[in-house]
Order: C-alpha cells, then structure tokens, then sequence
RNA sequence: GCGCUCGUAGCUCAGUAGGAUAGAGCGGUUGCCUCCUAAGCAAUAGGUCGGGGGUUCGAUUCCCUCCGAGCGCGCCA
C-alpha cells in the first residue's frame, strides 16, 4: 500500500515537471509513513515539506498541486492537506477490509516477507562456557536470540542458529581439576578445596557420577594431589597459581584418567545446558565445538591469510596482529610466548568457518560487557579479507535482578546464582521468554524476581494469551448457542463492520506485516511484543463493547471473521517470541496472590 | 584517564533512518459481571523527554558540551 501511494506521488511529480510547473535536479526520496493519529487519515507523506526549500514555494501549496495531480485514486477515499503540508491520505474501506480476507486465507503465513531473499544467515547466542548450568543472566540473550531467529525466518532469511561451545582452555581444566577434587573429597580424601575453583553444587553431582562409573580409580592421597603447588590465596598466595599447579598435577597424576573425567564433567554441562534451552524453547541448528577448530586446521589457515596479508608481527617472544590498522584501539595477541594460542585466535578461526561456510550475514548476540570485542572482530573480518558489514554484533544489556529489593550479584565460579531452570520451573517459560524481550534488548532491564514469581499475572503475555483464549472461547461456544460460522458468508458482509473498535482492530491487523519487517530489519524483537500488547488491548475493547453471538447471521460472521484474523496474528507473534496461545485460560488456574 | 552504552510520568519502559497534541503497563482516584472467561473494560490525575548550546520550516530524535548511571580497557577465557 504504501508502494501504491509512493508511485501516486512520483506520477503526480513527474506530470509537474514535465508540465513545467516544478523545476527540480532530481526526484527526491518519497517517504510514506502511517499516521500516529487516526485523524490524519491512514497514510501521509511529508513531500511538500521536503520540496519547499529547492522549489522556494510555501509547502502547502506545492501539496494543492501535488494532489491535484494524483490520478489513480480506487484505493483512496479522500486526501488532504494538513498542518505544515501533510498529505494525508485516507484508504477506501474496501481496500481496509482486504486484510480479513488475506489473513484468513494466508494463517500463520500472513506477515511472512522475502526481505532476507533466502539468503543464508547464521545468528550465534548464549555461548555460555560449559562450566556450570545457564543462569539467569544467560535468560535474555537466550531469549532475545531464539526470537530474532524467528523473525529473520518469517521475513525470509535462511536462519543457522549456533551456540559455539568453549571446550578448550583454562576454564575448562579448571572445571575438570574441580570435579576431581569433589570426588576425591567423596572418596574420603582431605581436601582443602581452592579458591579459585568451581564450587556450585552441581561439580559434586558430577563428581558423584564419575564415582559411580570408575569407583575408586581415580583416588590419589591428598599429599601426592598437592605436591609442588604454590599457596592459595588463603594462604598468602597467588589463587591463580593455585589452580594452574593443582591442574598440572591432575594431568600428570591421572594420565588418561584426566580426559575421562574432562569429558564426563563437559558432557554432563553441557547435555544439562541443552536441556535448559529447550525447555526454554530455545533451539539451535549447531553446537560449534571450539575445540574441533583446534584439531582441524582452520586456526592455522586463518593465521597464514592474516601472515599473508601482512597483519601479523612478533614482539616479545609472542604473535600480534595488527588490529589498529582496521580501527582497533590496541593490536592483539594470537599466540602467546608459551606457544599457546589466545581465545582471540579461535575467535579469527570461527569467522573464517563461517565465511567458509557460505553464510551472507554472520549475527552475533553478546553481553553488553562484551563490546570491547566489536572492533576486533570487525578488524578481524577485514583482515581476512571480507566486508566488515558481513557481520552484526548486537549487544545485549545486562538483566539486573532483583530479590526480596535486593540486587543480585552472579558468580558462576562462587555457585551463588539463580538458574535458568529454576526461574522456568517459577514462572513458566511463556511469562519468562516474553518479559526478557519485552524491553529492547539495548536496554538496561529490571527483572524482579519477586514480581515475576508472586504476580506473575502482571505479566502482559497473560493479557495477550487471553485475548487469543477469549477468541477460541466464542469459537468453541457457538454450538451451545446453535450458531455456525461461515467464512465466505462473513467475506461478503465485511463492510458490516463499521463499529469504531473494528476499524481500529482492522488496522492494525493490517500494520502485522510492517511491524515484523521492521523488527527484522532493526532486530527490534521488542517491537513485536509492544505490538502483540496492543492489539490484545484493542481486541479486549472491542470484546466489551460488542457482541459476536450475535442472531444477524451476516454480521456474526463478519465478526468471527474479524476475531479469527486477530487470532492468527496473536498466535503467530506469541510464536515469534517463544511464547503459546492457549486455547483456554481457567480463573482456576490463576496463581494465588 | 581513554572508550562503548544509556538518561522520557511516582516506578518499569515504548516512541526517534527529524514531523502534527510525547504513549503504555504498574501504582493512585472513580465506575462496569441476570450478557461470548472481570487474567477483562470504561473514565480520570500525573511530563522542563537529565541541563545548556547548535543545525533546521520543524529536534525527545542529529551535532557539541556539561552532569549522572552502567560496562569495558590482560601474552584471562
């Protein structure tokens, strides 16, 4: 529609030039917009204004000849010039009423785009380290992800979600060495357990599992555990000395035994994680193994483009690259003087595996703490020789949470943290995915625990459930009332629908298609949950103050048409958010508050 | 110190590739269940869009500056 209005115009202004009435160097740039306020009409376009200046003429009457000139007007019913020089424009309610027949037609396909062109694109979340179950903290890029997959999917894009998996380096020895020392401690051992290693309760369920396959196997006397290892902190001295000693004699001590354990500990995590998301309703097409980079030779392929194009260098013994030529604020380590590489070298790998890989467009979803990596990979992707706009690394605020009005504070290597799983299993996945991405993911958000447990009917995915539950509910009802619906009788009796809620729940209907290209566009998931919200409320308006079971057989099915239409769109947005749409929704089971 | 992000109603937040009278929820006040689910509806109060300057016909939106908040600045992962 606005294409049809855009095109009305650009006729109109070409009639005027060449009718010598306008003088212009070029044709400017069209902008339709829908209006905010149904008083100006349905569509304005602001091109009077724009041309004042280049054409020195009052605003206004530039419009008078714009519309003037406007030839095909079956879509439009009126035009008018407003304000400043706003040409409004106001649509034929047949054309209106064009989206009911669509939608029902259409269903869960309604608002589907060919924006993204098929093209493949790869989104990567949450790519927590295996160290320990999702965390609430986690919750929001989860969430945010797994939605902006499902927008970028109905518009049209072929959508790879991945979650890349830290399964080599520190941390995860880290890990190991702590399960060890847990199973030890269950074999009867005297351990003093360090500082720096993972202590969540879940490393002694681990522990236990790894006892229960190799019995005592792995059991070694505390002192051979803690020959040669420098101090703890505890003890005066270095926590990270600590740990890195007690690994290396995990290693020398247990031989084969060590990649056991390693393993059972990764595995148990990580099955955990997938888990968590899925019940989450969180999916991925890949799990990305860090490790498979290392024993492949794509981190070494990466290394000779960058060596090739002459962004590597060494100083001190170590491998740099040259990361302030492309805008960088400082030039980064690849490998270390000990001749390990560095988590960044990963990073360069896994961007050349995705080029490799054929994607169009690589999305990555971070932690805001994480922006400092923006323009090393940026640097990175320019490096290898591929356009920096080839990726998007989007940023995702940090949830503050709140319990009992206290701010938490959340430590995976402490243990001390709410997961993921138990907010689940507190306040159901529809109310949790659907409070993470209500605000805009640039957005600082305050999720209060208290609230969302103890009242979770506050909650705006409730209202719009119950808009999608009341419309199955007069569906399901008009048996009891000896009453049918038939589409095409409601087809033919749309222009019954001349009530005022109608034709504001008509048009906004009408805006889904929009609202999800622009979400996709703008990876503004929230935008489809403020909008789901409103039209709920518009839907509930007109519930109140009409009836559907109504005797008038040609508007009641005008009307079910109507609450049909509305109801495939609330269910496919509450879809696009990992939320359900009930079919009913008992007072029985509302939460006592 | 340098850098990134943010500042809109009592609270939590929408809105801004510059547009017409800045919106919603919660909280406050007042009404509505012999009628398709009251997890609902209707009405009402509440604002110097952090302060100041600039660009423009027009700025909450763009630029500068100040104030305030969060985060980041390892041969860690």
């Amino acid at each position: 529609m606005i294409g049809h209005i855009q095109e009305l115009i650009e006729n109109a202004l070409e009639h005027l030039q060449a009718k010598g009435e306008f003088n212009l160097d070029q044709t400017p740039t069209i902008n339709i917009e829908r209006t905010r306020s149904k008083d100006h009409g349905d569509y304005a376009s602001n091109v009077a204004m724009m041309l004042a200046k280049p054409l020195k003429m009052n605003p206004r009457a530039i419009a008078e000849k714009i519309i003037a000139e406007l030839t095909d007007t079956s879509h439009v019913s009126k035009v008018e010039i407003a304000g400043p020089g706003f040409i409004n424009f106001y649509l034929t309610d047949a054309c209106r009423l064009q989206v009911i027949k669509k939608i029902l037609k259409q269903k869960h396909d309604f608002g589907n785009q060919e924006l993204g062109a098929e093209h493949k694109i790869t989104v990567e979340f949450v790519s927590a380290n295996p160290t320990g179950p999702l965390h609430v903290g986690h919750g929001r890029g989860a969430a945010f992800g797994s939605s902006l997959c499902n927008v970028l999917k109905k518009v049209g894009y072929d959508v790879h979600a991945e979650y890349y998996v830290n399964d080599h380096g520190r941390q995860m020895d880290i890990l190991a060495m702590s399960v060890w020392l847990r199973y030890l401690e269950l074999c009867g051992e005297q351990i003093t357990f360090p500082v720096n290693g993972y202590k969540g309760e879940y490393i002694v369920d681990i522990a236990r599992k790894v006892r229960q396959k190799f019995g005592d196997d792995f059991r070694h006397g505390q002192v051979e555990v803690f020959a040669q290892v420098s101090p703890d902190e505890t003890e005066g001295g270095d926590k990270e000395l600590h740990v890195d000693d007690l690994v290396l004699n995990a290693k020398d001590i247990l031989g084969k035994g060590y990649a056991k354990i390693f393993k059972i500990a990764l595995k148990t995590i990580l099955t955990g994680i997938e888990d968590d998301l899925e019940e989450f309703a969180v999916f991925y097409d890949e799990w990305f193994s860090e490790k498979s980079l290392h024993e492949g030779d794509t981190i070494e392929r990466a290394l000779a483009i960058l060596e090739k194009g002459g962004h590597l260098y060494k100083k001190d013994g170590a491998l740099w690259f040259n990361a302030t030529h492309f805008g960088d604020e400082k030039d980064r380590v690849v490998m270390r003087e000990n001749g390990l590489k560095t988590y960044f070298a990963s990073d360069v790998a896994y961007l050349l595996n995705k080029f490799e890989r054929g994607f169009e467009k690589s999305v990555y979803v971070f932690g805001a703490d994480h922006h400092g990596y923006i323009p090393r990979l940026k640097a990175a992707t320019k490096a290898l020789g591929f356009d920096a706009d080839k990726i998007e690394i989007l940023l995702v605020q940090f949830a503050h949470l709140f319990k009992g009005g206290e701010k938490l504070k959340m430590s995976t290597r402490s243990g001390e943290f709410v997961t993921l799983r138990e907010l689940v299993d507190e306040v159901g996945c529809d109310a949790a995915r659907f409070f993470y991405v209500m605000r805009s993911h640039e957005q600082h958000l305050d999720f209060d625990m208290d609230l969302a447990k103890s009242q979770s009917n506050d909650n705006p995915v409730y209202y719009i459930q119950y808009a999608h539950a009341r419309i199955c509910s007069i569906i399901r009802k008009l048996e009891e009332q000896n009453m049918t619906h038939n589409i095409e009788i409601g087809h033919v009796s749309l222009e019954l629908l001349v009530e005022e809620q109608e034709h504001d729940l008509i048009k906004a209907l009408s805006q889904y298609p929009e609202v999800v290209e622009k979400a996709a566009v703008n990876f503004s998931v929230h935008s489809i949950a403020n909008y789901l919200r409103e039209l709920a409320q518009l839907f509930h308006s007109y519930y109140n103050a009409h009836q559907v079971q109504i005797d008038n057989e040609n508007l009641r099915n005008a009307r079910l048409n109507l609450c049909l239409a509305t109801r495939y769109v609330l269910a496919d947005g509450l879809a696009l958010l990992g939320s359900s749409a009930p079919q009913e929704m008992r007072a029985e089971d509302k939460p006592e508050l």
